[in-house]
DNA sequence: TCAATAACGGAACGTATTGTATCGTAATGG
DNA sequence: CCATTACGATACAATACGTTCCGTTATTGA
């Protein structure tokens, strides 16, 4: 609130938006912030989240864990929650791949997924978000095109294997893709374990072949 | 709600029982506990771990929602996780279904299961727990078997089959349970919606026929 | 019937933690 | 070198936690 005040007084230059702007730009007298306690406090964010989860994490203990003041996270974010979700953004994605084999680009992107979700912090993280998710419109909605985005290769193998015509026209493609990343999902929610890249091979084998004797 | 159910539940007989040892132990004189107010306490924290999940629920809101002192449940429960832990044991478990035919065990059982999640605050309650989990290995811990009874069911059908000779031997039976629940854990956790009866026949049909055509 | 006992709901306790405001200092631009 | 803004640190009011103390109520044994 004081920000506002602060700004509205200062207000002669032509700042058109309204948008925080993070350092200098228009009227940029005075000390800039420091890209670096930004990059620390975000960093701190993570690391946090890792350790105690999304409920647990405080802005004090971002802050001290960045060595940084409390009021220095207040000043770039109004709350805990687009920290919380600036934060998570910056974790990487992951790669896609085109060999022209559904069992291959599968098993690979599957590998990259998992390598992914036990490298990055992803796999801790993940699942105190899931959690809080229904409880917190604001944070589901801020959460949906991050797990759509980890959905999507998948689907866009399973198009690529349908226009090659290894696969028949009539399967659902987001339930296949469901269907191959779901035992990584119970692995990591239900059993509470971390999904290995071992699984890897069998699952893929299995949701391709079906649990059924071929006859 | 469940809750007209589970407060249909009576239990006169409780006013003697020494095995509860709720009461005045050797000189059973005094107020005895009430088993009223036993039950409405449990019923309030499932409600409340349903609204606002495991890490905002706090024992006054219980009190409160209850209409009970704090110092009756702290009589009861040394702290929120017991106390969270005695009201998730209430809820019911779910029936097997032993057809003689895999596929209508399964989707029986499927629906059965999704029923439960529903209609329980189950599907409510569950994601919320699961977050904790990685950051409370005492939650973690009661959680397990939980868990373990829901996949057991599945497990159990798939060794019927295997008897049967519906499915190969070679079948990891643990990885076919997981393959057939895992749409519904993505559902719930990844996608936060709320898994649906309708989803279980093509769920069963793909994941025993295979994704991949049949030659 | 009545004292003894213990649980009851409610309220007050001290502590901890929240988001915000204020301090003197440091850095940048005019 | 002066105005301006961010910095880290700290102080602050408000809230809410778990705990404990109340006067009251229900039950038992003498």
């Amino acid at each position: 609130m004081a920000q506002a005040e602060r700004a509205e007084r200062t207000e002669k230059s032509a700042r058109g938006t309204k948008r925080d702007r993070s350092n200098g730009a228009a009227g940029s007298t005075g000390r800039p912030r420091s890209e670096e306690a930004h990059q620390a406090i975000l960093d701190a964010t993570l690391d946090l989240l890792v350790e105690v989860g999304f409920s647990a994490l405080t802005v004090e203990g971002v802050a001290q864990r960045a060595g940084v003041g409390k009021a220095t996270i207040y000043r770039r974010w109004p709350s805990k929650l687009p920290l919380v979700v600036e934060a998570f953004g910056q974790l990487p994605g992951f790669d896609e791949v085109d060999s022209g084999s559904l069992e291959t680009d599968l098993k690979e992107t599957l590998k990259t997924y998992l390598a992914n979700f036990n490298a990055s912090s992803l796999g801790a993280v993940f699942p105190s978000l899931a959690g809080e998710r229904a409880h917190n419109p604001e944070l589901s909605k801020l959460l949906e095109p991050v797990a759509k985005g980890r959905r999507e290769p998948f689907v866009r193998i399973f198009e690529r294997a349908r226009e090659r015509g290894e696969i028949s026209e009539e399967v659902d493609i987001g339930l296949a893709a469901d269907l191959v990343v779901g035992p990584i999902s119970v692995m990591l929610f239900f059993r509470g374990g971390t999904p290995s890249p071992k699984m890897v091979g069998p699952i893929v084998d299995l949701a391709l072949g079906g649990i059924l004797t071929r006859r």
